[in-house]
This record gives C-alpha cells, sequence and structure tokens, in this order.
DNA sequence: GTATCCCCGTAC
DNA sequence: GACGTACGGGGATACT
C-alpha cells in the first residue's frame, strides 16, 4: 500500500496556536505575518520529525456549521476572529498549497468533522491515521488504528493513554463530555458534573442511555436532580459533540500523498512574507550561474582585465583575507565585476594544506599594481557589500595601502536606508529577497575553523564564492538604485552615509590608547571590594549564593528576609536598581548589593574587557562603528562599546581617565549642546523654545522657572533635576506615569509638571501631535535630511504597540535629525582636517560628541576648526553650540 | 558544550 | 503597559 499511514492536521487550531504563542511580527507593507509564520513551522516541524507520506490539512468553514442549527448558542461565546488573524488566513492556505499538502475545507464541517471523516474511509481502507491536534474533541476517534499527536508537547494518546488520563474507552468520550460539557464551545452538559462525576457515571452505565434507565434508582441528590432537569442538556450536547463522519472527502489514500513542494510558488510567498530563513533552507536553489566567472592567475590574463577594466562605468570590488579583523587581515583574493555577464577573481594568498603558498597566482604586489589605478580612480564608483570592511583590508600597510576612492556605494547601507528596521543585512540574506541564492561562507570553507580557512579554499571553488558576492552585490545595488531615489534617500545615500564609510574605517583603524598601568589598579582595587562585599553579602544572608543572579537575590531578600516585593518580571520578582534603593531604607543588604552591583559592572564590562582588548593591540582598543546598527540613523559601537563609558558617578571618571592621549598629544571633544532639545525647538517651531535657545539660556533652569512659577535665579537644583527629566522626558514621549516612577512623585504631580510644559511650550504639543497624524497617514517618519522610518504599528489594534510606534514617531525624527547632524558635521571635520593639512583625528563618536586626538601645538587651531565645522554645519532654526573641552584623558573634570 | 533568552545596567 | 536608541555581562534555559 503506498499510504500506509496518514497525518490529518487540524490546522485551524494551529492557527489559534500560532496566533497566540508567536509574538506579532509583520512585514515591511505592515502584514501581520505571525500566524502564518507559527503555522509554517508548525508544518515543517511535522513534515521533518515524522517524515509522513500521506498528509492532509483541516481547515474549519468561515460559515456556521450544521452545529448551529441544532444549538443556536453554539461557541457563541468566541470572539470573532481578530482581524490581524483573518488577513493571515488566505496566506496560510496558500503556505499549505505550497508545501503541496492538501487542504481540507467544507461548508457547513468544522476541521474535525472532515478529520473525522477522512479517518473513517481511509482506516476501512486499512491505513492507520495520526491525528495531529492537541483537540480533547478529537480523541473519540482514536482506536487501534487511529492514534492522536500533539507536536507542541509532543505527547501521543492512544487507547490506553486515553484510558490513563479519562478512565474511559476512547468511545465513552462522547457521552462523557457530553454530562461535562465543554465551556470553550459552549456546550452546556450537566451542571455540577464535572470531570470526576462523569468518569464515575460513565463507567457504571456506559452511556447516557444507560445512565438515564437507571436514573431513578440513584440516591436522591443535588447531581440527581440535575441530571434529569437537564435531560435534554445532555442528550443535545452529545450530539454537539459526535464528529460527522459522512462529510465529502477524498476517498483514495493517494490522493493524500505529500509531494515535492512547489519550488517557485513558495519562493514568491515567502519572499513577500519576508520569512528570509524559511526561503533560505526551504526553497530549491536557484543558483548563481558560474559560467562567466574567471580566474585571473597569469599576467596575460591580469592584461586582459586591465583591458575589461578601461571600460567599466563603475566597479564591483569584495576581497577574500585571512582575518575579519582588518588590522592583521592579509589579502588571499580580490574579485571585480563590472556587469551582471562576467566576474573575475584575482587570487594572490591562497595556501595549500602543508601551508605553502599557491604556484598559480600573481604575487600580491603585482596584483596591486595592477589594479591600483583602477581601485584609486576618484571617477570610477565603487559597489560593494560593508566597504568599510574593504576599504580597511585594503589600506591596510601589509596589504600595501591601496586607498580605494571614487564614489563609493555600499549596498549594506543602501539595505539599511530603504529599511533601517530589518533584522540582517547579510548579503546572502538580502540577496535571497532577489530569488538569489548565493553559497554561504561555512559551505566554502568547509570543516576548517581556523579564521584564515579561506586561504585553504581550492581556487576554482574560492573564485565561485568570491565572484558570487561582486555578482550579487551588483545585482543589490541595481536593485537598490531607483528605491534610493524614489525614496528620496540617494543624497542621504550618495553624500553623507557612503561618504561617512573611510571616515568610520580610518576611526577604527586609529583606535584610541588606555593606560593599561591604570586599568590594572583598577581592576584589582574592584577586585578588593567586591570581594570583601560578598562576604559581607553572604554573611548578612546567612549563607552563600550567587549575587549575580536576580533569581536567587529575588530568593533571599523576598523569601528568607520578607522584604516587600515589587514589580514583576518575567522570572520573578524584580531587584533592579529601583526596587532595591526602596529596599535600601529598611536594610542593609540592599545597599551593600547595589555597591556589588556597580562595581562588578564597571570591572566586568570596562576594566577587564578593555584590558584585554587592549592587550591585543598593544595598548589601544579599536572599536567597531557599525553604520547599519540602529533605526534612527545613529552610529552603534561595539567590541568594545566606547559610546556607553561610565561619566557619571566617580568610579566611572576614573575609568574614562584610562582612555588616554599618547605622549605629545591632547585629547580634544566638542559636544553639542542639547541637540535633542534644539531640533525639537527647529521642528516644532514653539515660540518660547526658540526664544529660550535664541538667548542663550539654560534651558533646564528655563523650564524650571516655568513649571514651577519662580524667578529663574531662585531655581533650587532640585527644581532644576526636575524640569531636566522632563526636558528628556518630552523628546522619548513620556507619560505622566513614567516621569512620576522617575522622579518617585505621584502621577498627580508628574501630570501637573507635563500640563504646564505643554501650557508653556504649546508648540511642542501641536508638533508631537502632528508627527502622530504624519506618521498614520503615510506610514513613515522623516528627518531632516530625509532619513525615514517605518511604522507598521502606528495602526496596531493593540494599544500597547500602537503606542510604542507613536513615541518612535516623536523620537525617531528627534534623534534621527541630531545623527544626520553629527555626521555631516564629522565629513565636515574629515575635509578641513585634510585641508588644512592638520594631523589631527578623529576617533570618537557619541551621538552628539566628537572626540580627536591631536597634536599639542595643533590644539588651538583644531579647536576653532572643531567647532566651526560643528556649529556651522547646517542652519537651524536655533543655533547649534558647541562646548570644547581640552584634557589628556577622557575623564570629565 | 553551545546558542539564545532574560535581567540588568551603562551611554546619549 | 507606562521613556527613545543602542551594547554587553552573566545567569538560566533550551538544544545538540
Amino acid at each position: 500500500m503506498v499510504c500506509d499511514e496518514i497525518y490529518l492536521i487540524d490546522g485551524s487550531a494551529y492557527i489559534y496556536r500560532a496566533y497566540h504563542a508567536i509574538a506579532p511580527l509583520s512585514n515591511s507593507s505592515g502584514l501581520p505575518t505571525h500566524a502564518v509564520y507559527g503555522f509554517t513551522t508548525i508544518l515543517r516541524r511535522i513534515i521533518r520529525e515524522r517524515q509522513p507520506q500521506c498528509l492532509a490539512v483541516a481547515f474549519d468553514t468561515r460559515g456556521p456549521v450544521f452545529r448551529h442549527k441544532l444549538y443556536p448558542e453554539y461557541k457563541a461565546n468566541r470572539p470573532p476572529m481578530p482581524d490581524d488573524l483573518a488577513v493571515q488566513i488566505p496566506y496560510i492556505r496558500k503556505i499549505a498549497g505550497s508545501y503541496n499538502i492538501l487542504s481540507l475545507e467544507h461548508d457547513d464541517q468544522e476541521a474535525d468533522d472532515l478529520i473525522a471523516s477522512v479517518t473513517r474511509r481511509l482506516t476501512a481502507r486499512g491505513c492507520r491515521v495520526v491525528i495531529v491536534s492537541g483537540d480533547k474533541d478529537l480523541l473519540q476517534l482514536v482506536s487501534d488504528s487511529v492514534s492522536m499527536w500533539d507536536p507542541m508537547n509532543d505527547r501521543t494518546m492512544t487507547p490506553e493513554t486515553v484510558k490513563k488520563k479519562y478512565g474511559l474507552d476512547p468511545d465513552q468520550l462522547l457521552d462523557y463530555f457530553a454530562l461535562t460539557g465543554d465551556s470553550s464551545d459552549n456546550i452546556p452538559g450537566v451542571p455540577g458534573v464535572g470531570p470526576k462525576t462523569a468518569e464515575k457515571l460513565i463507567k457504571q452505565y456506559v452511556t447516557l442511555e444507560g445512565l438515564y434507565e437507571q436514573i431513578d434508582f440513584l440516591k436522591p441528590s443535588k447531581m440527581k436532580e440535575n441530571l434529569i432537569a437537564h435531560k435534554d442538556d445532555a442528550f443535545l450536547s452529545r450530539k454537539l459533540i459526535r464528529l460527522n463522519h459522512e462529510a465529502v472527502v477524498p476517498e483514495q489514500p493517494e490522493e493524500y500523498r505529500l509531494g515535492e513542494p512547489h519550488g517557485d510558488q513558495l519562493r514568491v510567498l515567502l519572499s513577500e512574507l519576508e520569512f528570509h530563513s524559511l526561503l533560505k533552507s526551504d526553497v530549491p536553489a536557484s543558483k548563481v550561474d558560474t559560467l562567466g566567472f574567471s580566474l585571473v592567475q597569469t599576467g596575460e590574463q591580469m592584461d586582459e582585465l586591465v583591458s575589461q577594466l578601461q571600460k567599466a562605468v563603475h566597479l564591483v570590488v569584495d576581497t577574500e583575507t585571512t582575518s575579519l579583523d582588518p588590522l592583521v587581515a592579509r589579502l588571499v583574493g580580490i574579485s571585480l565585476c563590472i556587469d551582471t555577464g562576467s566576474a573575475w577573481y584575482i587570487p594572490c594568498g591562497h595556501r595549500d594544506r602543508e601551508d605553502e603558498r599557491v604556484a598559480d597566482q600573481l604575487p600580491l604586489g603585482e596584483v596591486v599594481s595592477a589594479l591600483r589605478p583602477f581601485l584609486e580612480e576618484r571617477k570610477l564608483p565603487k559597489i560593494g557589500h560593508n566597504l568599510k570592511y574593504d576599504w580597511a583590508v585594503l589600506s591596510a600597510p601589509q596589504n600595501e595601502g591601496v586607498r580605494l576612492a571614487g564614489p563609493l556605494y555600499d549596498t549594506m547601507v543602501g539595505a539599511w536606508l530603504i529599511d533601517p528596521g530589518r533584522r540582517s543585512y547579510k548579503l546572502d540574506d538580502l540577496c535571497l529577497d532577489l530569488d538569489i541564492r548565493l553559497t554561504s561562507f561555512a559551505e566554502v570553507v568547509g570543516g576548517d575553523k581556523r579564521e584564515d580557512g579561506f586561504a585553504r579554499v581550492p581556487l576554482e571553488q574560492a573564485r565561485d564564492y568570491s565572484c558570487e558576492d561582486v555578482y550579487g552585490a551588483l545585482r543589490l545595488f541595481e536593485h537598490q538604485e531607483p528605491q534610493l531615489r524614489e525614496l528620496g534617500l540617494w543624497p542621504l545615500f550618495a553624500d553623507l552615509e557612503c561618504p561617512l564609510i573611510p571616515v568610520l574605517a580610518e576611526m577604527e583603524r586609529r583606535g584610541i590608547c588606555v593606560d593599561t598601568g591604570l586599568l590594572d589598579t583598577l581592576s584589582k582595587e574592584f577586585g578588593r571590594k567586591i570581594d570583601g562585599l560578598k562576604q559581607d553579602i553572604h554573611k548578612m544572608a546567612g549563607r552563600e549564593f550567587n549575587i549575580n543572579s536576580p533569581q536567587q537575590l529575588g530568593e533571599i531578600l523576598f523569601d528568607e528576609l520578607n522584604l516587600p516585593r515589587g514589580r514583576k518580571t518575567k522570572t520573578g520578582y524584580s531587584t533592579d536598581v529601583k526596587v532595591l534603593e526602596r529596599l535600601a531604607l529598611q536594610h542593609d543588604l540592599p545597599r551593600m548589593i547595589l555597591e556589588y552591583r556597580n562595581l562588578s559592572k564597571l570591572k566586568s564590562t570596562y576594566v577587564d574587557r578593555l584590558t584585554s582588548l587592549a592587550g591585543e593591540s598593544s595598548g589601544r582598543v579599536h572599536t567597531s562603528f557599525n553604520q547599519c546598527g540602529t533605526t534612527t540613523g545613529r552610529l552603534s559601537s561595539s567590541n568594545p562599546n566606547l559610546q556607553n563609558i561610565p561619566i557619571r558617578s566617580e568610579d566611572g571618571q576614573r575609568i574614562r581617565s584610562a582612555f588616554v592621549a599618547p605622549p605629545g598629544h591632547q585629547l580634544l571633544s566638542g559636544d553639542y549642546s542639547q541637540i535633542d532639545l534644539r531640533v525639537l525647538a527647529h521642528y516644532s517651531g514653539d515660540q518660547a523654545l526658540r526664544e529660550a535657545f535664541m538667548a542663550g539660556d539654560d534651558i533646564h533652569q528655563r523650564t524650571a522657572a516655568e513649571i514651577f512659577f519662580v524667578a529663574p535665579q531662585l531655581i533650587t537644583p532640585e527644581m532644576r533635576r526636575v524640569a531636566k527629566t522632563i526636558n528628556f522626558g518630552i523628546v522619548y514621549g513620556m507619560s505622566s506615569f513614567g516621569l512620576s516612577s522617575q522622579l518617585n512623585i505621584s502621577r498627580k504631580e508628574a501630570q501637573t509638571f507635563i500640563d504646564r510644559y505643554f501650557a508653556h511650550y504649546p508648540g511642542v504639543r501641536t508638533f508631537m501631535d502632528e508627527i502622530i497624524a504624519q506618521a498614520r497617514k503615510d506610514g513613515y517618519v522623516s528627518t531632516l535630511l530625509g532619513r525615514r522610518r517605518r511604522l507598521p504599528d502606528i495602526d496596531h489594534s493593540n494599544r500597547t504597540r500602537r503606542e510604542f510606534a507613536e513615541r518612535a514617531a516623536i523620537n525617531t525624527p528627534i534623534q534621527g535629525t541630531a545623527a544626520d547632524i553629527i555626521k555631516l558635521a564629522m565629513l565636515q571635520v574629515d575635509r578641513e582636517l585634510r585641508r588644512q593639512r592638520l594631523e589631527a583625528k578623529m576617533i570618537l563618536q557619541i551621538h552628539d560628541e566628537l572626540v580627536l586626538e591631536v597634536p599639542e601645538e595643533e590644539i588651538s587651531a583644531t579647536e576653532q576648526l572643531l567647532q566651526a565645522a560643528m556649529e556651522k554645519v547646517i542652519q537651524l532654526d536655533v543655533p547649534l553650540v558647541v562646548n570644547l573641552s581640552v584634557s589628556s584623558n577622557l575623564a570629565k573634570v
């Protein structure tokens, strides 16, 4: 028999489960997709784990079914299907179709009835059936040839397990449920009869009929009265629960055979849904044609390549190297292409198994001298994916310092500008959207786990892999360019973000000097204090425990010391600063925990981490500035993150002072004063806010005067602090709740402050309302330079998600415009330093601050340059003010 | 043993 | 549920 075992999936049930179990998700056009996603994963899991030959998925019909005629109240307590689920249903059907799975649906029948009908037909033909469901209503079908499996908890129900769970045979369940009823389906049953009673009754009397024949002999009781009074309900319930075995369904087992997925359909569908990982794993490869890829291994071949490059209008570049770290990476090969018809791979650093240089390749020197004129040609645009890396590799001294020039077009940055919210900007993921499947790095390097694995990849394979990357990047670029122009992003792309790439690469390469001696001292000192605190804490707690574990800490504080619990987290009670600070008022332990936490955070995250990173490259640390790391347009920094070095506490300052200028140099820092609020003043046009900045006032003091109704000179530091919190909160869209918890005041007081704030700055209120309205109309918000962020949740039915999008609508134009401005300034500073032939170098950007390393004799010239460049980089309706500071280290005095 | 989630804390 | 944008350490947990 072709299909001796058939899997029948309770589709509708899993749609609901997926909908509720998976966090809301949507594609870039705002279509909710989480139910589709969850459903698809379940389907895949069933197929993967059970490899069924025969499979069907049953769906509920949309309209009423025969049960409604029997009982109008049937499922009357069910809320209608949520809209954001309803729109996903057609996609779920398409998914089933694309995976080549038979779908069952019938007017007047529910999925359960279809499953019952198929089960009846096919078991009669000798097939075994596995029902895939978690619904107890289907248990009535279980028999020697029918089992039920719920992949969610991987439980299989057989007649034996049914007996174990209910004490009854599967065919008695109907009568059993007829008595208990089912509140979720609004099936009445008999009031007062629950699982225990029903089990006893059915065990004794076998069926409803048996029970009611003997009803007179029951002892008088409330239950007996109920049974008599609700006899009709019991029989009606059984009718409702009994599945229909007579629905029209395919009769032949062959019709349930699971075929191969429809690759093309699936590709289109998964692309639309933006299920990139599934696209990658489930859609058969449409591999890139490698016919036009060639190796350049001889002088003649290089000459031929050079003559081809003469006619290039743009050059796509990718480098293969021995390391992800450009400081040490050695070129293994370069791939190039100028159109989508062909590509070249020029190996220059490949090695064999014995680590001997492979013979059939030109030496690096020859490769570089042949290609340098093209790579450095300022009129020849260069295209690549993550060009910051290639720029850094090519310009490194060990690779002969090629300065990749010409307008740079980076497809990673392009993809980010088009959709700054997407998860991955990896070349292969982006290419999948264009239906191009690239070979993964892992596939090529295979088992070789060493970092320089690529050097040992055979040339032909290296050629195909590397050429695919330039081909993919070019296809991406061709896809992106019209989009970038259409969205008005081209100037931002071509004139700001892409020119910034070499600037960032140089900042990263230069790095910043750290005083490892000081870090060492700090590490020891913090270590000593931490050990002392640890002992004291354990002593006071009465036992040893892991202080770093919020869970264990919670046990000590709340269970053993019985201190009052605060806010709940998913896994227990919160032990964060706010909670511990409150507890510190009544117990010493929380105070010590806070100190312990503070010191261990500083030690592990900063002191020790910096020490290990500085050790790798002789006293300097080299961060990565991630250009595509945020949704607002800011940079982010990692390995180490130099944008969150402590500043507020004294210990934080000591860590800062370990960032130093090298001998003969100083650190010059310029930071924008209140750039967010100035941008807000500009955007909102609010009269009072603008005047405050025009007058050069201390904005927090000014705000304090307005909300406390006092003269500016009478403002206390406390009042200023409150005003400052409000000013910041406004930019983030904070509510009275947030403000009250931040300031430890009542919500009412917080609301009063907010009301007074808006009374004084009415333009800000208008701005906030308008920007949300605009986001709702357009589906996105934008910054001064036209940077965009889509906000698909701005109309979401879930209030939390909607309000989140609303706050982002307020914050993004402000934060993003500030990012635009400082990026412009970075380009300007870079250009001016070159023009004035100064040796000073930018080394850090911390959102509203630029830090330069400056030779002592250049300090005054660089100060002027920096301040002018930053302040004059753009004209807002309020002045931009930059504060400078010069110091031998990063600590603020 | 490795990958990932969660809690927490640092910055602007 | 409640304040936007990040990164990262360490514990807990899930998976291989």
